[in-house]
DNA sequence: GACATTTGACCCCC
DNA sequence: GGGGGTCAAATGTC
């Protein structure tokens, strides 16, 4: 069971920064409520806590992709067009759907996986042609909660979309090494209102959703809202509950 | 008419 | 040969 025990440490020890980062801007904002920045300081400990017992922490060893996605290895023609390559794992609040990163994405295909009991969705970069934006990404439900979509973005978004996009919602957030997603936006990724293959019925409203996203390779997540005029109180809410919700799920592992 | 989605087929890698 | 990723024609929506 070591790659559970490594996967364990390696989410825990994203969620353990996630949580340092945010303790640290919660310092620098006054506005935050404190009973949020205890719960980030409780937050880290517990991770913290986690960490060791779940032996060491796997950083500089492995890819730390973890497996939700049961990812096959990527073939050279993939990996020849986008060298960056993220996962995060998004939580819907509704069954709509998965998300609005801020990005406009086009589908353009959609496959059975193997073993997996949702279709894999492929989109990429609504620019891809006029500006040559190489972003892709691609969506899937996680099997153990059709509420979570595990999302994995391959290459960085090189459109003029994506900068404004990222000018919207301070980038300077979470992650240093950030390549793609900055978050917020209006519209996107529209989860077929009537999906054909995802077996979970439409919701109705997208806008009603308002995914968090955890990064579960490493030290980098953002939340954002479909309307996006998400409050602070509000971000950390759903932060905080995707935390929350990974912990549960990295629980029982 | 323009653009997005769907879906079967094709290509490539393991 | 099987599976995953992408293409492109058909179709739908605004």
């Amino acid at each position: 069971m070591d790659d559970t025990a490594a996967t364990l440490a390696t989410e825990l020890d994203g969620l353990l920064a996630m949580a340092r980062e945010l303790e640290v801007r919660l310092e620098g904002d006054q506005g935050a409520p404190g009973t949020a920045r205890e719960l980030c300081a409780a937050l880290a400990a517990s991770v913290d806590r986690a960490m060791r017992l779940a032996g060491s922490s796997p950083r500089g060893g492995g890819d730390g992709e973890g497996n939700a996605t049961g990812r096959a290895s990527v073939s050279g023609r993939k990996a020849a067009a986008g060298k960056v390559r993220r996962q995060v794992r998004v939580a819907s609040v509704t069954d709509a759907g998965p998300l609005n990163d801020g990005l406009s994405w086009r589908k353009y295909g959609q496959k059975d996986i193997l073993g997996a009991p949702y279709p894999r969705a492929y989109f990429r970069c609504t620019h891809r042609h006029t500006q040559g934006c190489q972003a892709t990404k691609q969506v899937q439900r996680a099997a153990a909660d059709p509420l979570l979509f595990d999302v994995v973005y391959h290459g960085t978004h090189t459109c003029a979309c994506a900068q404004a996009a990222a000018h919207q919602q301070s980038p300077a957030s979470f992650g240093q090494e950030q390549q793609s997603p900055p978050a917020a936006a209006p519209e996107e990724i529209q989860w077929p209102a009537t999906p054909p293959s995802f077996p979970s019925p439409p919701a109705g409203n997208v806008g009603d959703c308002y995914p968090s996203v955890c990064e579960l390779d490493g030290g980098y997540g953002y939340g954002y809202a479909a309307g996006g005029g998400l409050g602070a109180d509000m971000w950390f809410g759903s932060q905080l509950d995707e935390w929350f919700l990974n912990l549960s799920e990295v629980k029982n592992l």
